[in-house]
Parts: C-alpha cells; structure tokens; sequence
DNA sequence: TCTGGGGTCCTAGGACCC
DNA sequence: TCTGGGGTCCTAGGACCC
C-alpha cells in the first residue's frame, strides 16, 4: 500500500511586505492603493495590485494605472526591523527555520505534533502570531517538499493557508502553468512556450534528457526533478552569505570621469563599512556596468590576501574601471555598481594585521561621514582639486 | 512598461598544475 | 620529446529570485 510522506514543510511569505508595513504604521494608507519605492515599483498593496500595479513595474506606468495610489518612499530600516521580528515568532514556532530572503522562510514542524499540533494548526497560529504580535499578514504553504510548499503559498496568497495533502501532489502541480515553477523565469519559460510547453504536466511527459538539451545540464535536472515533484533538499538553518554587494542607477545624465569616480567611491566606502561591520573580508572585486541600451557587463580581479580595507578594494577597481573606459565611452553608461565575494571571516586577518583596522583612508570617510553625512563623501570627492587621487577634500 | 537594489547559482573557456 | 586526462582557479556572462 502507498503510503505517502507526511507533509511537515512550512514555506511562510509575508503578503506584499514593504507595502504592508507602510499600511501598518500609517492607518491613513489602510484599505487603499499603496506603492512603496519612486521610479521602479518596490512594493504594491493588494489594492493597488487589484489594478495592475505589479513589483519591479516602472512608476510612469504604475501611476497611470493606477493614478489614486498613494507612493511612499521606501523605509528599509523599518522592513528590516519587522523581518527581525517575524523571524523571532518563526523561532519560536520551529527548530528549523531556513530564512530565503527579509520576508520569507521555511520551517520544518517534524515531530512537533504531540506537543504543538498538527502541521495545520501550527500554521494556523503562526499566521496569528504573526498578525497579533507584529501586526502583518502571511500566507503559508504546507507540502511534504519546500518546493511544493512554496508553490502553496504562492497560489494561497493573500492573507491564505494551504496545505498540499500528501498523495495529492501531482494533481495539485500539473495543471499549474510553467511559471509557478520555481526557477523558471521569462527566458526559460519563452523556450518552454516555443515548444508548446505551458503547463506543468506537459513538462513532467519529457525524459530529463530532453529538458538538459534545452535548458543545460543543471537546469533541465532540476526542472524535470520539480515537475514531478522530486526535492529533496531539507530545511537548513542559512550559512553566511556568499557575496556583498551595492549599486547606483546614473539615469541617462551626463556623466563626467569625475562624477564616475565619486559615485564609485561612495559605493565603495558604504560597502567596506557594510564588510567591516559584518566583520567579514572580500577576495574577489567586480565591478559592474549598465549601458544606455541596458546591456551589461562586470569586470573582476581575485587578490591573493582578503581585505576589507576601503583604499586596496578602491584601488582595484579603479583600475578595473579604467579598463572599462573604453566601453563605457562607446555605449554610455546608466548604472555602476560592485559585488564583494570570495567572503570570509576577518578573523585570520586581524591576526596577522592587529593594527591595521582602519586605514588612512578609512579615517578620513568616517569623518567626513560621521560630520557630514554619507553623500557628503560623494560631494568631497567631485569638490577635490584632483578627482584623480584617493583623498577625498572635506567640503567647507 | 524602458527598468531598483540586494542577492544566488550555473556555464564555459582559458590558464595552470600534476 | 611528445602526449593525455583530470582538477582547480579565475574571469565573464547569464538567468533567476525577492
């Protein structure tokens, strides 16, 4: 006799979280329209939702759509704060919490029935917990895969809880279209549709091979494993993260090598300070461009020693920058950003360089930091005689 | 619809070493 | 002297997610 696995997976999803947030702390945005963020849509109420406003949409269109939304900018302090204590109430409801991202998480609830109830009844009460202690909505999925369980949460969404009964799977997943499968975006999903592939039962009929021919080795496994609901992977408590980075659109201004310049070392003064803080040091440096016509490209240079020190990282990729120049002259250029990898403690660092925590530079920013704010660095730097040199020149 | 900011993982080629 | 195969690292790009 088939017996099926129990479902004990938890994918929990905070409902338009930056936007819920906003309606949270400002009963005036209550029941209407609300878009976090200014030219890109960061966030969307389900009211404004209700009338097309999508994330990631830009403003112009989302207003037109929509031309009664209320636009709030974006608070990330108080977002981050909400996540913390979210996250507190998912500790509280199971061993193993996996955090995904600032609004989402899974939780496996194994073994906890005799003391806390079936799976169900545990999300029951962390969607209550959520909403009485932190004041926002969530929808959980339940499934016996954290694949599946996000699938729920999707679908159950908003303010929802579904469970995928166990045996069940198959009939639940197949009718749904390609893209609620997890990892297929508007690339994969375009080459699926031009093979006539739109939903998931359609996808699960073809051999694995067939699916790596099209999509590459790693990707056709996993789609051909998630159409038939095949995923293993448990819930894991988050290692660190992999990589640090911070960008900054340049809208289609004019730019200058100095204005280049300092927003690359604003970027590169913020970050540093983010990697010290998080007391961690970077090996591999890239820098990455957008042009006018939106393509892109990085350029990356891996040092031997890790740092985290503000003058060595902008050094490098001032002359990464350089290098670039060409291109960038050939193609204009719309956003500069950097990405921070090869991370690791600076543990083995502080040994070897006690002293060496801040540098010269370093001390400079802080101050200039500390006196004048952060964009004062950016200022400093466009007000210096020579743009060309690492010390930025205090403004007056 | 002309598009933010923060991330993750995969692929592929070249260099280098054994 | 010429040659093979495998492993690892680095660089660049691409796709995807929230």
């Amino acid at each position: 006799m088939f017996v099926p696995r129990e479902a004990t997976i938890l994918h929990a999803d905070l409902d338009s979280f930056f936007a819920s947030v906003e309606q949270r702390d400002d009963r005036r945005l209550r029941g209407k329209p609300v878009i976090v963020g200014g030219g890109v849509v960061l966030a969307a109420s389900y009211e404004a939702k209700a009338r097309g406003v999508r994330g990631a949409m830009g403003g112009r269109l989302a207003k037109r759509l929509c031309p009664d939304a209320i636009v709030v900018p974006p608070r990330m302090e108080a977002y981050s704060q909400a996540s913390k204590d979210v996250f507190r109430v998912f500790e509280e409801t199971a061993p193993e919490v996996e955090a995904i991202s600032i609004d989402e998480a899974f939780l496996d609830v194994r073994g906890l029935e005799r003391f806390k109830g079936t799976p169900v009844e545990i999300a029951r009460r962390l969607r209550h917990d959520v909403r009485t202690e932190v004041g926002l909505p969530i929808t959980v999925g339940i499934a016996v895969t954290k694949f599946l369980a996000k699938v729920a949460s999707a679908v159950a969404k908003p303010d929802g809880l579904l469970l995928v009964t166990p045996g069940e799977e198959l009939e639940f997943l197949h009718p749904l279209p390609v893209e609620r499968l997890w990892g297929v975006g508007p690339k994969t999903a375009e080459k699926l549709h031009a093979r006539g592939l739109t939903k998931v039962w359609e996808v699960a009929r073809l051999p694995e091979a067939v699916l790596v021919d099209m999509l590459g080795r790693a990707s056709g496994r996993k789609l051909h494993a998630l159409a038939h609901n095949r995923d293993p992977r448990p819930v894991v408590r988050r290692r660190g993260r992999r990589s640090m980075g911070s960008q900054r659109a340049l809208g289609r201004r004019p730019w200058t090598h100095e204005s280049l310049d300092a927003a690359l070392v604003g970027l590169v003064d913020r970050l540093c300070g983010r990697l010290r803080t998080a007391r961690r040091v970077c090996r591999t440096i890239t820098l990455r461009l957008r042009f006018d016509d939106f393509t892109r490209a990085t350029r990356s240079h891996t040092i031997a020693e890790a740092t985290s020190r503000t003058r060595t990282v902008l050094v490098i990729l001032r002359g990464l920058l350089a290098g670039a120049m060409p291109m960038i002259e050939r193609k204009g250029i719309t956003l500069i950003g950097i990405t921070l990898s090869g991370l690791a403690s600076d543990s083995a660092v502080q040994l070897a360089l006690p002293l060496e925590r801040s540098t010269a530079l370093d001390l400079v920013l802080d101050d200039v930091r500390e006196r004048f704010g952060s964009d004062a660095i950016t200022r400093a730097v466009l007000l210096g005689r020579d743009p060309g040199i690492a010390m930025p020149v205090l403004p007056d």
